[in-house]
DNA sequence: ATAGCCTTGAGA
DNA sequence: TCTCAAGGCTAT
């Protein structure tokens, strides 16, 4: 399958093809070269805009600081740049590129055995292409081969809310247990950060530029500036999202197979069991989240019902703003999708696609990284404003704590674009109408019967309808 | 300064 | 012995 060799050949920081694992994961042989001299002559630069510079292949000499920047938000690791200069042999670092091509080939071979894409409907888009290779391919979900890793997929039940919170099982009861922790890119530096957190005595060679100024007490003394342990303890909770691409996929898969080859999905219905599926995982990020774990299971359904779109939504955007392929939507399968291709859909679906693509272009421009994004998700989940909650004050309090801790971070991570934090939260009120648009739209599709049944999605829809 | 290619050497 | 991610070299 073509995608994942296109989503695994592409650096994480500039675009350009990647060469091999380099300082903490793949990335080009520009960029590689790139942080290595920056690092072992630590070099500092400076943003002559407002450190929000796009760096891809064609413009990554322009900004030397956004680019370093970028290295070190998609997770290049200072410390495997050596103090001795030693060249040859191996580092720590060895078995988790190991781990991580592993995990990639255990998908790549899942999907590809899925063989899953989406199928052209003639009522909603009679030409639709992804970016694989299959010559006019887009041929259903199904293998015509049963692959062997469906076969432990136990079958699945009608989803609920509340037993999905109650449940302490993922809602694949033994589906795949990971032993060990993937090697996500984004997880990396919140590791190493965490590390350095607990053995401030042996810093990295390589120090931010830039001091932090507020009175956090890790920051006080001569470290480098460091994100408030608030939010790296958000992004501790950010879900790998190789595990629950794998997991969709999975999912998918076996319904496939369940229907049989004669029926078959229209795109329409593939897009809610693939949304579907992702507000599992959305439910099952916030179950184990810290401050929502502490919550009864009636004030985590109120607040679950009450922003489950905004947060699927913001997903969605999350996954473009770091794709960031202009114009081609990247679905939690992996696959890629051309923005026209929804446009055929019609008129609502149109200026949804628009409007999101807009807000994700937005954020790009922010440059967004994912602690923010980790933010947001609390900020949205923690909305005090629910009506009949047991515990407010205690949803009040982490919405400011959260907020607090953001505004520190950006102020931190980015002091020279002071107004960064409210440029951030100003996106917060689109995202509101985008979920509530996407609300609307699915509501609409619902009653005319086209949403699959006994579906999360379809009754996160009734409850929200039936506390507004 | 950049980036493509080359050399090195510990661990599998 | 082979692999491949480190550092080094050099034309652009």
């Amino acid at each position: 399958m073509e995608f994942s060799h296109e989503l695994e050949d592409l650096c994480p920081v500039c675009g350009d093809k990647v060469s091999g694992y380099h300082y903490g994961l793949l990335t080009c042989e520009s960029c590689k070269g790139f942080f290595k001299r920056t690092v072992q002559n630590n070099k500092r630069y400076t943003c002559a805009e407002n450190q929000t510079c796009r760096i891809d292949k064609t413009q990554r000499k322009r900004c030397p600081f956004c680019r370093f920047q970028k290295c070190l938000n998609v997770g290049m690791r200072l410390e495997a740049v050596r103090a001795d200069r030693m060249r040859g042999g191996r580092n720590k670092f060895g078995p988790m590129y190991k781990q991580d091509r592993a995990l990639k080939q255990q998908q790549k071979a899942l999907i590809h055995v899925s063989n899953f894409k989406l199928e052209p409907s003639p009522s909603l888009a009679p030409s639709l292409q992804t970016k694989s290779s299959f010559p006019g391919g887009l041929s259903g979900l199904l293998p015509p081969l049963t692959p062997p890793d469906c076969d432990c997929v136990p079958p699945y039940c009608p989803p609920s809310l509340g037993v999905a919170l109650q449940s302490h099982d993922s809602p694949f009861p033994g589906q795949y247990q990971y032993t060990a922790a993937p090697f996500p890119s984004r997880s990396i530096k919140s590791e190493y950060l965490d590390q350095y957190l607990i053995s401030p005595d042996s810093p990295p060679e390589y120090s931010y530029p830039q001091g932090c100024l507020l009175g956090s007490p890790q920051t006080s003394s001569l470290l480098p500036a460091l994100p408030p342990q608030l939010v790296l303890n958000l992004l501790r909770c950010e879900p790998d999202e190789a595990q629950v691409r794998l997991k969709v996929a999975t999912y998918l898969c076996q319904e496939q197979k369940s229907r049989g080859k004669q029926e078959k999905l229209s795109s329409f219905r593939l897009l809610c069991l693939i949304a579907d599926q992702t507000l599992f995982s959305i439910v099952d990020w916030a179950r184990s989240c810290i401050f929502f774990r502490e919550l009864q299971v009636g004030d985590q359904m109120k607040l679950l019902h009450n922003c489950w779109s905004e947060l699927l939504v913001l997903d969605h955007i999350c996954r473009q703003v770091h794709h960031g392929k202009e114009g081609i939507v990247l679905l939690v399968t992996g696959e890629e999708v051309d923005v026209p291709i929804f446009c055929q859909a019609g008129p609502p679906l149109i200026s949804l696609v628009q409007r999101t693509q807009e807000l994700v272009e937005r954020l790009q421009g922010l440059q967004m990284d994912r602690k923010e994004m980790a933010c947001f998700k609390f900020l949205i989940l923690f909305n005090p404003s629910v009506k009949l909650l047991e515990n407010q004050a205690f949803v009040e309090s982490v919405q400011e704590q959260v907020s607090s801790a953001l505004m520190e971070y950006t102020l931190c991570a980015y002091p020279q674009s002071v107004d960064l934090y409210s440029q951030l939260l100003l996106c917060l009120p689109e995202l509101h109408t985008l979920s509530t648009q996407a609300d609307d739209y699915l509501l609409h599709k619902h009653l005319s019967g086209e949403v699959p049944c006994n579906n999360l999605l379809v009754e996160m829809l009734h409850a929200k309808r039936a506390t507004v």
